[in-house]
DNA sequence: TATACTTAGTGTAATTTAGACACTATGCAA
DNA sequence: TTGCATAGTGTCTAAATTACACTAAGTATA
């Protein structure tokens, strides 16, 4: 049987950074149109010009667990609580924040900037609309990218784009997380729309309606979109009870 | 693009055990029976009996990679190279290795017991009867446990094996990784019984074999079974030209 | 040497799911 | 009033899934 533990009064004070471990968080947003993550820019100085795109990420405090640290990188961030988080995986190369421009950006804002440093990485589906994007203390600015339009980044930041995209499509097979990315009040279009954005691919429109239609969990508003230049469509939510009895007969495929 | 970085001869003449970060391996083995992990005793001192069951770990070092530690832990066990492993992910609660019996332990171990580790975990599959068990640095013994039997383990070792199982149970739904578990030589019988012990249930027979079957990567070998006392089944082995001919073509369903 | 035991090996029918495909409806803009 | 854009709907075919029961062949035993 594991013990209750109390933290030392010390840490609690005076939380410390670990020099060894952070986190980087890969903030997913839909603008109804495209996929998107959140960058972050630093420069090597306050005013500088020569700025590097980035994941938002910080070094974690010996107090916090990972899941902690990510939800605090994502809230600094964006002022977002209670968000859907789950992690990528470490990455850890030796040489992953090793080259000259990674590190010259390094030596101004860590106190170790040559120290090993294992990152863990986490994805995240946030509404963009409740985003108050805060200049958080690791970032100078921060913009919603196309996740298409972006070629590289710092350090391996890059690579873990990749492996979140791979993990949200897997994730996405086998589970209706889309919600996550759209507003309380959605249509059946845009969920279309934002599942052939993730997967990058075409789905055919009477499939997708059939088969979304059939788990029944989503629960008709009665409301119509106003103000499109074309057939307004209806209104729906996320039924979550409904979700909920469904995952309990373990429903594990949602794949198109 | 990343320049060429040198690592400073410092660091390879002497690699420095990070005392922040650690790799453990889930390492599955299979007896025609049941799935089995490879577990470690330690004691607190040389002669105690009281041990303690764990999974194999070690700090890494500041050189070696995520992947080369983990490589580095299951080959100084078992003595194997080149064997399927793969991540499963970082866990790092503050607590996770502070209840009063791990610290006795890590005590005896480790220079800085009381440091906070982040842990990388890791699964591997071997052929059992390949392994060459060896008293690595780390451990007092090894032997093979049947993960059924395993109710307790020393940290967060049993989150992390459940992790492991978890990740093991999706990667068979998608990729035919089983015959890692299974000796070049091998039966459809051995083969459907690997799967049960791993996805926990019963698969019937007919409806295995054909789906087996049709993927075209099991080459047949004119060769049976001698003294079981049954009819003697068939050897086959794995086609590995076959499966990457499959993969080519995008196979992603093996699920039962 | 006959019988029991154990696993190997095989086919079919019913149901469910996946995939391809085209037209009308409705609101706004020009 | 016409055009434009998206909403919303049904059917057919092929493929996959599921459920299900007997004979074959070798060893062990009485």
């Amino acid at each position: 049987m594991p013990e209750k533990i109390t933290r030392t009064p010390k840490s609690k004070i005076k939380p410390q950074l670990n020099p060894n471990i952070s986190a980087d968080c890969v903030i997913f947003g839909f603008d109804f149109d495209q996929l998107k993550v959140l960058i972050i820019r630093r420069g090597v100085d306050a005013n500088s010009k020569n700025t590097r795109m980035a994941l938002p990420g910080d070094l974690i405090y010996d107090t916090e667990n990972l899941d902690e640290a990510a939800a605090r990188i994502l809230n600094e961030l964006t002022g977002l609580d209670g968000i859907f988080l789950e992690q990528v995986g470490a990455f850890g190369d030796p040489n992953r924040i090793k080259t000259k421009g990674d590190q010259d950006w390094l030596k101004s804002i860590r106190a170790k900037p040559e120290a090993r440093v294992v990152t863990v990485a986490y994805y995240s589906l946030v509404k963009m609309t409740d985003c108050v994007l805060a200049p958080a203390s690791f970032a100078m600015s921060a913009e919603w990218v196309a996740v298409h339009d972006i070629k590289e980044l710092a350090f391996d930041h890059f690579d873990i784009l990749q492996a979140a995209l791979k993990k949200l499509k897997e994730k996405l097979d086998t589970q209706p997380i889309g919600f996550n990315l759209l507003p309380e009040k959605f249509t059946i279009g845009q969920l279309h729309k934002l599942y052939e954005a993730i997967l990058d691919k075409k789905i055919d429109k009477r499939n997708f309606r059939r088969k979304i239609i059939k788990l029944n969990i989503l629960t008709n508003l009665n409301e119509k979109q106003t103000g499109v230049a074309h057939k307004p469509s209806r209104f729906v939510k996320f039924n979550e009870k409904n979700y909920r009895k469904l995952c309990e007969q373990g429903f594990n495929n949602f794949s198109f």
